[in-house]
RNA sequence: UCCUCAUUGGGCCAA
């Protein structure tokens, strides 16, 4: 029953368990993607022992059934137990072993991982994708480029996913000519209108310190998300150009609700605080949660105490500290 | 490319 599925894994999606088990009990019958949409669930969700409990009692389970449960073992960094599973499962699929270098990558152990890629007996681009990310993540940018290079001449074509990775390890590494590089690559293949790529190569330009260029990719993007317009506000925040903050702060708000999050108005405040515009900050702190739908976080009271600070209204900056409901340190 | 499983972009931290 494929719509009961799908609707079990909409509810699963978005955390909403108990629904989801709902859902389930009410189902004519149960398969195995049944059964793993729940699994996964719980494991989205940060819940691996109950994850375990459903693994233990499914009466049938399939490849996907045990990749899941390496992805479990791997997220709260058991990387034994995660090897245990890789091990024990009867039959393995590219899901199986490109699962295993996620885990190991995100955990922090690259040489693991490639190992275990190396070991593949066969790999996608996902696995390739994988494998570079987990270079860019350790910012092990040389090696995320080798291997991105190695991936082309193999046969296998680098997709979006390949590139937004690879061109956020130029931007940590502020490599402007392989950045440059990729963009014209993107643009032969026609990935630009990418909100991700898109994205990847706003930041890379301003990392390298590029803003109009960082600019002129944020203007041709036919799709913007809220990532995407976060990321062109901290690069002119971050260079000191509060005007431009402000000013497309001011294009943002017209996209609506929903359109900011707390990374986006972190941005803003940052901006402020560091030219020093007092009451635009106190402005946009108070309004935080009626007119952004943010709740006010210890990111957003540290901009506002250094805003005040740095304007010399050091006593309303102690009061703030003394009022903020975060530990101060 | 949508019934379940793996990879990608933004502030702070790190660099």
């Amino acid at each position: 029953f494929i719509s009961w599925n799908a609707l079990l894994a909409c509810y699963a999606r978005n955390g909403h368990l108990q629904d989801g088990r709902h859902v389930f009990n009410k189902m004519p019958q149960h398969n195995c993607i049944s059964w793993n949409t729940i699994l996964q669930g719980f494991v989205q969700a940060g819940h691996t022992a109950s994850a375990k409990g459903v693994f233990q009692s499914m009466i049938q389970r399939d490849i996907a059934s045990c990749n899941i449960m390496i992805q479990a073992s791997g997220n709260c960094g058991n990387l034994k137990e995660a090897e245990l599973v890789l091990l024990k499962m009867p039959m393995h699929n590219v899901v199986s072993w490109t699962t295993m270098v996620a885990a190991y990558v995100e955990n922090g152990y690259v040489d693991e991982a490639k190992k275990v890629f190396d070991d593949m007996q066969e790999r996608n681009s996902v696995s390739w994708n994988a494998m570079i990310n987990g270079y860019t993540q350790n910012r092990l940018y040389g090696k995320a480029l080798k291997l991105f290079l190695a991936m082309d001449l193999s046969g296998t074509s680098p997709d979006k996913v390949t590139f937004a990775s690879v061109i956020d390890a130029c931007s940590t590494a502020a490599d402007l000519q392989s950045g440059r590089l990729l963009h014209s690559e993107v643009l032969q293949r026609e990935y630009e209108t990418d909100v991700v790529v898109g994205t990847a190569l706003v930041n890379m330009y301003g990392r390298c310190g590029r803003l109009s260029e960082a600019r002129w990719v944020f203007d041709e993007m036919p799709l913007k998300d809220v990532v995407t317009w976060t990321a062109i506000l901290a690069v002119y925040a971050q260079s000191g150009h509060a005007k431009e903050v402000l000013d497309l702060f001011l294009e943002l708000e017209l996209e609506g609700p929903g359109a900011v999050d707390t990374i986006t108005m972190v941005c803003v405040l940052d901006a402020c605080s560091h030219s020093g515009l007092v009451a635009d900050a106190r402005q946009y702190f108070v309004s935080l949660k009626d007119d952004y739908g943010v709740n006010p976080a210890i990111d957003h009271y540290y901009c506002m105490i250094d805003t005040l600070g740095r304007g010399g209204r050091l006593d309303k900056a102690e009061e703030l500290v003394e009022n903020m409901p975060f530990e101060p340190d």
